[in-house]
DNA sequence: GTTTAATTTAAACGAGTGTTTAAAATAGAG
DNA sequence: CTCTATTTTAAACACTCGTTTAAATTAAAC
C-alpha cells in the first residue's frame, strides 16, 4: 500500500478548485498536477482518465450531499404539517452549508461543479448522476410535485428544469455576480446569502398557476 | 471586390449552427470550414481570429434583435396602461420569433448562442455585449424595475440574473429537454412553446415580495 | 535483508488546436 | 489584354492536450 496515498487527495483537492473556477475542458491535467505538486502521470495512474477524475470529484460531494438531502426531505414529510415549496427548497440549505465543514468553500465549490457539470458535459455526467443518484432525485421531484398539486406533470418537468437552470447558472457565475453586487450596491453576499435569495424566486416560479 | 464574398456568409452560417449545438471551444475552425466548404485560412483572412468570428456570429443576431426589442419596449411604455412584468417579457417574444425569418431556426440558434456566450466566455463576450448593446440593456432593466417598484434595486439585480440563468440554461439545453418532454409526456414543443412556458415562471419569480 | 508489489517520475507519443506564410487563382480597373 | 488588388489555397508552424511507456523509487511482506 501507500503511505503518501494523499496524492489522490491532493489531486482531487486541486482539481475540484480549478474545475469549479474554470470549467472542466478549460482545466488541463498539467495545471491540476502542478497546483497539486504531483506528477502529471499520477492522474491517469490513480483515476484512469480525466473523465473519471471529473466523476470522482463530483462523487466526493454527491456521496455526502445526496443522502443528507434525502434525509432532510424525509423528516419534512414525516412532520404533521404539509410541506410548502419554500419548506422543501429550504430543507436543502443545511445539507448544502454543511459541505463547508467538509472542505473550505465546499458549498460554493459543489454548486459550481454541479453547474459546470450540467452545462459542459454532453451526456456522460448527466448519465453518471442520474444512474448513481436517481433515487434521491426521484424522491425530491416527488416531494416538489406533492407540494404543488395544481401543476400538471409535464408543466412541472419544465419548471424544474427552469429551476435547475437558475441555480446552475447563478452558481457557475456566483463569483462574478457577488463582485458586481459589491461594487454596485455595496452588498457583500456570501454563498448562503445567495441561496437564501434564490429560494423565494424559485418557489414563486414553480408554483405560479398555469395560464390557459 | 469579391463576387464570391459569400465565403464570409458561408462561414458565419456554418459557425453559428455549430457554435449553438456544441459550444464555442468545442467547435474547431477545421470543423467550421469543412462544413462551410471553404478553406481553413479564410476564417483568419475574413475575421482575423476565432474570437472575432464568435463576436461576428453574435453581432449578426444582436444587431437585428436589440433594436427590435427596444422598439417593442418603447411602444409598450408609450401606451396608456402601465405595463406588467408579463407584458414586458412578452414584448420580447415577437422580436425573438422574427429571427426565424432571418434564418431557419433563427430563434433557437440565437438563444442558444446567447446561452453559450454567457456560460463559456470568461469576460470577453460579456464585455462585447455590454459595451455594444448596453443602452438597450439599460432600457430593458429600467422597464422591468418600473414594473416591479416594490423590489429594491439590489434585489432586482439578483433576480434579473436568476432570470438570465433560467433562459440561458433552458435554451442551451432546449434540444435535449424537448426530446425528453416528447418521450416522457408526448409533448411536442417548439421553441415558441418553451418561450411561452417560461414567461409566467420568470414574472412570478421576479415580482415575488421580498421576505424580511 | 531480500523480495515483491505499489507508486512516482521523466520523457515521449500522437492527435488536435489556432494561426501564419507564400504561392496560386481569381476578379476588377484602365 | 494588362496590370493590380483581392481572395483562395495548401502547407507548415508552434503549441497544448490527454495518454502511455519504461525505468526509478519507495513501501510492504516475509
Amino acid at each position: 500500500m501507500a503511505n503518501r496515498s494523499d496524492t489522490k487527495t491532493r489531486i482531487l483537492d486541486a482539481a475540484e478548485k480549478l474545475f469549479a473556477e474554470r470549467g472542466f475542458s478549460e482545466t488541463s491535467l498539467r495545471l491540476i498536477t502542478s497546483k497539486a505538486e504531483v506528477n502529471l502521470a499520477s492522474v491517469n495512474y490513480h483515476f484512469g482518465s480525466k473523465k473519471e477524475l471529473i466523476r470522482a470529484v463530483l462523487a466526493r460531494y454527491l456521496d455526502v450531499f445526496m443522502p443528507a438531502a434525502s434525509s432532510e426531505i424525509m423528516s419534512l414529510q414525516s412532520a404533521d404539517k404539509e410541506a410548502s415549496l419554500n419548506d422543501i427548497f429550504s430543507a436543502l440549505v443545511k445539507p448544502l452549508l454543511d459541505l463547508n465543514q467538509l472542505r473550505s468553500e465546499g458549498t460554493r465549490t459543489f454548486l459550481q461543479l454541479l453547474g459546470r457539470g450540467y452545462i459542459e458535459s454532453q451526456g456522460h455526467l448527466r448519465w453518471f448522476i442520474t444512474t448513481h443518484y436517481g433515487d434521491h432525485l426521484t424522491q425530491f421531484v416527488k416531494a416538489v410535485a406533492d407540494s404543488a398539486p395544481h401543476i400538471p406533470p409535464a408543466e412541472m418537468f419544465w419548471r424544474l428544469h427552469f429551476t435547475l437552470g437558475t441555480v446552475v447558472f447563478t452558481m457557475a457565475s456566483a463569483d462574478a455576480l457577488t463582485e458586481i453586487a459589491a461594487a454596485d450596491f455595496g452588498e457583500h453576499n456570501d454563498i448562503e446569502a445567495v441561496i437564501r435569495k434564490v429560494i423565494p424566486y424559485l418557489s414563486a416560479g414553480v408554483a405560479v398557476p398555469v395560464t390557459a
